[in-house]
DNA sequence: GTCTATAACCTGATAGAC
DNA sequence: GTCTATCAGGTTATAGAC
């Protein structure tokens, strides 16, 4: 019974969670093409019909990995920055408070699941066409509110351009993410820290910047991409 | 015959080439491990035989889809360089045309290959294992020369924060590129060019941030990581 | 819930005719 | 240089026993 090698202590955990964990270690380092459910249901130590019936479809058993630490990190952005709003009682906050409660949680996040940053950067930056809708609907939302909170802050700013910077931004909290583990984050949670304040730092310059209403800009309507034919 | 029903004007050009282009529209949508070769010999209207003829194995044929834009455009930078520094005869160059430098190659490429943001997007983001050792012979010396430049005109910038908010920046430069098509920046050069704007001011801004030393932070021995088992 | 067996198909690479 | 045919192995998904 060759399915039965791995050890007493792994079969503790229920095998539905064993497979999400051994997804979200193999999804986060080959992407989703890169890994098939053979691979997955072998190293998980769990058997190839039983991925069907736990999750359906590989499509639905890498949305759920992915949702399942994306889910409560925006969450605790949202938090941290109503916190932050009601502990200002009115006053406007800082750009660096509320970019700080933009990357701080998915920072957190990172710290205790190694495998968050390689999720972030592979289903943020070019997402898989069916991740797409509950992308969008996850993180759209917060996105909105950060624009908001960040436009009261600076009052004088083109929406359009803020949009933009937003844009800019995130594309540093992702190349952090999806270089993590090569720059050696992991190893101390100080080295984590101090990255991070040099991303706040970094993104709160560049929002603050001066802008000379660039003519000619217009900001899109969005349109969908696609990713993969299935 | 089936593989002879394309049009007599694409057959005109030289088959290979016509792989190449089909790979980079293909590559640059799904990725390395989202085409097959069978795809991409159809689409390219060519053999499927005559694919291994041409470029040995697919991964020779990613590298070289890739590598055909990138190195020129990366010699493009350097040069745009050199010629500012020979213009500014010794005096310091402003934070602004170094970062212009490295920014508008990329983008003039983007005008004229609509799929390189994918490719760019995709392969310095998360890199295959197979791509790493050109990809850093290419760009780790140009990377170098630009921190160089950049030190010169922030002479009072921790060198480890400038590395790091170098990341940043290109976290930036590769989101633009990979939601390039998504923001709609393909239909007008005004538009393209009003972005390139907004991105090198969020860049120089961030650069400039006074920054009190981080304490702890450390900048790495780099770290090889893997991509895909084959 | 977990297993085996299998269907239907796709993968990259190659040998050898033309 | 270009073609066909094929190899050995991979893919997801499913049906049905236990």
């Amino acid at each position: 019974m060759p399915a039965k090698r791995r050890d007493q202590r792994e079969q503790e955990v229920a095998t539905s969670e064993r497979l999400l964990d051994t997804a979200e270690r193999l999804f986060a380092e080959f992407g989703f093409d890169g890994v098939g459910m053979r691979a997955l249901a072998d190293e998980a130590g769990v058997n190839l019909g039983a991925t069907t019936y736990h999750y359906g479809s590989k499509e639905k058993l890498y949305v759920e990995t992915f949702m399942r630490r994306f889910r409560p990190t925006n969450a605790a952005r949202l938090e941290m920055l109503q916190r932050a709003e009601k502990l200002a009682e009115g006053r406007p906050l800082a750009v660096e408070t509320i970019v700080e409660c933009m990357l701080r949680p998915p920072f957190m996040t990172v710290l205790k699941y190694p495998n968050f940053p390689g999720l972030l950067a592979r289903n943020l930056f070019m997402p898989p066409a069916f991740l797409r809708a509950e992308l969008e609907k996850e993180q759209g939302m917060a996105l909105q509110i950060f624009a908001v909170a960040l436009a009261k802050a600076l009052p004088q700013l083109d929406p359009q351009i803020l949009q933009l910077r937003l844009i800019f931004g995130g594309g540093s909290l992702l190349m952090v993410a999806g270089q993590m583990t090569r720059l050696g984050l992991r190893e101390s949670p100080t080295h984590c820290e101090a990255t991070l304040g040099a991303l706040i730092q970094f993104i709160s310059a560049g929002l603050r910047a001066e802008s000379p209403t660039i003519p000619g800009l217009e900001l899109p309507k969005f349109t969908a991409p696609r990713s993969r034919r299935h």
